[in-house]
DNA sequence: TCACAGGCTAGAG
DNA sequence: CTCTAGCCTGTG
């Protein structure tokens, strides 16, 4: 089917550092795994754009039960330029200008805990890596607690190093807990973050991952080195949270994503 | 060789 | 409370 979606960029969105597991085809077509938590069985969507139009390899039903959810389509985005533009914030506008195409994907909780875990400490190149091995073991799905034994992480080829017990921990700790994660989807911000932080390898920074890119807490502001040495160098006043109420976590990932671009020009 | 990468933990002060 | 060494490991 195709469809036009306005703010929305398929390579920004992939180098926004939030999903490890598209698989890119070009700078315009990306497949995504279908496989999301209940909706496991579920096809691959392959994606192509050209400026606002989409072609997707689903149908229009699979589109109005899955993928539209997964694409944000429920989140005001014409809102968040608005209150960009009107502000006298001239860096955000800046980035905006460069990455208004970037979505806060409704990806599934489970898989966002698993993926930032190993994220920490660490680069893109081998996240995606250790994460796609992982899935290999597990018959190219995203493993889910209980599905595999834990011993598994032991496998240095994954590359997870000092990540290993972290993961086993989560991994237990979910199957023993099987209210944990439904529980989370329930809470507000503040309990969903001083919850996830309970867990062995989960500190602020991953619990604001989780809490932004896997329960789409939209106010959820994770602070990495590349968000610290931005915010030191474009906000030395300190940056208006109060603001961006309610989207602030939207308008990191712009400030994030400028801040790569600017980095990959170095 | 050495710093660094989408940090966290534990221990010291 | 704040501060920081050490942690796995591939990359440049």
């Amino acid at each position: 089917m195709r469809i036009t979606i306005p703010h929305m960029d398929l390579k920004q969105i992939a180098e926004s550092g939030q999903c490890f597991r598209w698989k890119r085809l070009s700078d315009d077509t990306y497949v995504i795994p279908g496989e999301r938590g209940s909706n496991q069985g579920c096809e691959p969507l392959t994606i192509t754009q050209t400026g606002d139009l989409f072609e997707l390899s689903c149908s229009e039903d699979d589109w109005n039960s899955q993928w539209k959810y997964y694409f944000d389509m429920d989140t005001d985005y014409d809102d968040v330029m608005r209150r960009i533009m009107e502000s006298d914030d001239e860096h955000a506008k800046e980035c905006y200008r460069l990455g208004s195409g970037i979505r806060i994907l409704r990806q599934e909780l489970w898989e966002m805990i698993v993926s930032f875990l190993i994220s920490q400490n660490n680069n893109i190149s081998r996240i995606t890596n250790s994460i796609d091995k992982i899935c290999e073991k597990n018959g190219g799905r995203f493993p889910y607690p209980g599905e595999i034994d834990v011993s598994l992480f032991d496998d240095k080829s994954l590359g997870l190093g000092y990540r290993v017990p972290y993961l086993k921990d989560i991994f237990t700790y979910a199957l023993d807990n099987p209210k944990w994660l439904d529980d989370l989807k329930t809470m507000d911000y503040d309990t969903a973050f001083n919850t996830l932080k309970e867990r062995n390898g989960i500190g602020p920074k991953v619990a604001n991952c989780i809490c932004l890119f896997g329960l789409h807490h939209t106010e959820s502001f994770p602070i990495d080195t590349h968000v610290k040495q931005l915010l030191e160098a474009y906000y030395p006043n300190g940056f208006d949270y109060d603001y961006y109420e309610g989207i602030a976590g939207i308008i990191q990932q712009y400030l994030f994503y400028y801040e790569l671009l600017q980095k990959k020009r170095k």
